[in-house]
DNA sequence: CGGGTTTTTGAACACCGTCAAGGAAGGTGG
DNA sequence: CCACCTTCCTTGACGGTGTTCAAAAACCCG
């Protein structure tokens, strides 16, 4: 399946039939409130599963964050009854539950306890690790996003940014691409 | 089992091999940093039941948040048994476990987008609404576990608490009784 | 190249945190 | 039962971090 930027892949309350896994692009997961605010829960990067809520129906939203975001989808019903006959697979299953869960809290403890500079290192070093690399992180979502994902606004996010940049600990060579110079300085910051 | 105000129910880390139920004093959840900072990932009341972590180690601390906190505990092992034979009660455990992943992405919505008066609000609306009362909570811990519940210091839940009492949208007969006054005010502040 | 969106930057302000001190509550021992 | 002590809670003044409002700059895409 293929989205554009901002189309959903599933909305929340929906009936949870299927699983996803991102295989370019980008998803979020999101909660909105009635006045408008939104609190992104997740992102999900290729390679990523999501959609695996507990019980029948999402308890998010989730939305491609960028045009070419491809997604591959299959029937909970289908993995139910791989499941049955191969119980390796359930295993698998529990520890994504078990990843998913260990990200709340720790997105919970995130925005609980941590100034805008530590939220910012902290993102930047998971996003790049997840993408399986040391010293660039591809942002693959809008300073909007990221701002909702780390309960700051977009200008707190914009000039954090720039003081890591001006402080040489990171460089932007584009508006999206983050190069990680001086890695262990924003370690000490993702306390 | 009994417990003292901040004696340990089971560590971060440690196997999960029991499930607890409060039955009269109340349990926290927490994750620590390592410059001491915690976060409260949330309370157990009478009623509630904890240590249901997915996999095999839990993945918080657990501590009684006053004296003569009492919890009932099961073995993991003796459940399994029993939900071999009876399937309502895996589907119970799951509900279990849905509940719990609500609260967490509500947490997170309140620890990212909400003012200190909001969290305070939705707070004594959702301790007073799990003890059943639409117009008294009974707070089973310290303004130190609310602080670090909720993401904020103890002077800011103190004033804010003081705030609503002059408001005569709340009243405090003893630190840690909140009567209800004025209930939609304070549901409007719980957006 | 041009219009619209996204991002950056600046200035002023508000909210909450920090530091400090005083006051209430609860537990302990005489 | 009371005095004492410790711990917890409240209140005040101040400062810092992040938000808000506004405008300029950069970027993207047709």
């Amino acid at each position: 399946m293929s989205f554009r930027s901002g189309e959903e892949v599933h909305g929340e309350g929906e009936a949870a039939e299927m699983l996803y896994r991102v295989t370019s692009g980008a998803v979020r997961a999101f909660n909105m409130r009635q006045d408008g605010r939104r609190q992104i829960e997740g992102f999900y990067l290729p390679g990523d599963i999501f959609g695996l809520d507990v019980g029948a129906t999402h308890h998010v939203s989730a939305e491609a964050t960028m045009n070419n975001t491809y997604v591959v989808a299959i029937w909970r019903s289908t993995l139910e009854e791989v499941a049955a006959r191969d119980a390796s697979l359930g295993r698998e299953v529990l520890q994504l539950i078990n990843l998913e869960w260990r990200r709340a809290r720790y997105h919970a403890l995130l925005l609980g306890q941590k100034s805008a500079i530590e939220r910012i290192a902290g993102f930047l070093l998971d996003v790049a690790r997840r993408q399986g690399s040391d010293c660039v992180a591809s942002l693959p979502m809008s300073r909007i996003d990221i701002a909702d994902y780390l309960g700051l606004t977009i200008e707190t996010v914009s000039r954090t940014l720039t003081q890591l940049e001006r402080e040489r600990i990171i460089a932007m060579p584009s508006l999206r691409q983050v190069r990680i110079v001086n890695r262990s300085a924003l370690i000490a910051w993702d306390v």
